[in-house]
DNA sequence: GGAAATCTACTCGGATACCGCGTGTCCGAGTTATGGTGG
DNA sequence: CCACCATAACTCGGACACGCGGTATCCGAGTAGATTTCC
């Protein structure tokens, strides 16, 4: 099972669409998202629902209503993303096996159990590496890769499609 | 949910204490790991199976059979025993959501769907850095450490216990 | 013609079902040293 | 005294139950624009 969730997938390919070259960035409604891309519906307004809690986006609502970003899409990481969708979960939970050693029967807890363990402190080290990336990376920076890979302008690709439906 | 599972911790804690101060390393059956340490016996065993099938450790079977590291503690790393368990699955599994975008209905595939997705590529890269801190760490730096802070050899405190039972 | 009521389409949030997987337990088969037995 | 056999203790491997969490779906409540109705 993979620690980063589908979910992070769905919210960070629909956030892309959102962007827009504007200042504003663009409007879209759930629905809409989902059906760009050929997913379920509720699912996407499931994960806007947390991405909204993050304030992450900004909803309006009633028809014609939609999802906009929150702030620039340069100071949305891929790490907020995350987090919205997954929760801050460590990738290792440390049960403290040192403290059930068996050296310390009724003895006083003595030696390692004092400071961090040092399995603990090598996924720690592993962890803060990976967040680390995901911290450095934008939407902004995404958003431009992809564009710089299609050769066009993304904005004109999705306002066209978003005008004929 | 933890990436790196509890299998992963009960196997570098039960290998730490095989690892010993001669060249041989210390020898110990499923059932004395797992009562040094108060932990399921027969979950000790199924963990040890997979670390048997990953040529980590060697068996002897029959009684006085047991455990022992295959190699030296300094040629095995964290990574090595977190595949043995859980396998190497990665963090991120990509639907390629792109190859199912609207824009692309009847037309040929074009732009994106070449290359790595751009939001994978992030992934594999965060992965890798995780990856990395893993492989660098060994059991013999982690006993290492674990010695420095215990102030005494570990070698005599755990060939003590295994003496009296 | 303008204001109020109704309708429609959307968001929001919770409830629920399903399924895979990690955790933990149990059991049977195979293996080896130890102790006992019989020649 | 020695060869043989039974027993105990262990490894090996699969099977199974349980619970948690991610995925996905459905539904009711609330909101705002569009439409209709009524004065």
């Amino acid at each position: 099972m993979s620690h980063v969730t589908a979910g992070v997938e769905y919210a960070l390919h629909s956030l892309l669409y959102l962007v827009g070259d504007d200042k504003q960035g663009r409007q879209a409604s759930a629905k809409e998202l989902a059906e760009f891309q050929g997913i379920s519906v509720d699912f996407v307004a499931k994960i806007f629902t947390r991405l909204h809690k993050a304030n992450l986006v900004v909803s309006s609502e009633g028809i014609k209503g939609g999802f906009r970003l929150a702030r620039r899409a340069a100071q949305i990481s891929v790490w907020d993303v995350v987090v919205a969708i997954d929760g801050e979960k460590p990738i290792f939970d440390c049960r403290e096996i040192r403290s059930r050693c068996a050296i310390f029967k009724g003895r006083p807890p003595g030696w390692t159990t004092m400071g961090v363990c040092s399995i603990h402190a090598i996924m720690l080290e592993a962890e803060t590496k990976m967040r680390n990336v995901l911290k450095d990376n934008t939407l902004a920076e995404i958003y431009h890769n992809v564009e710089r890979k299609a050769g066009k302008p993304l904005d004109s690709v999705f306002s066209a499609w978003q005008a004929d439906r």
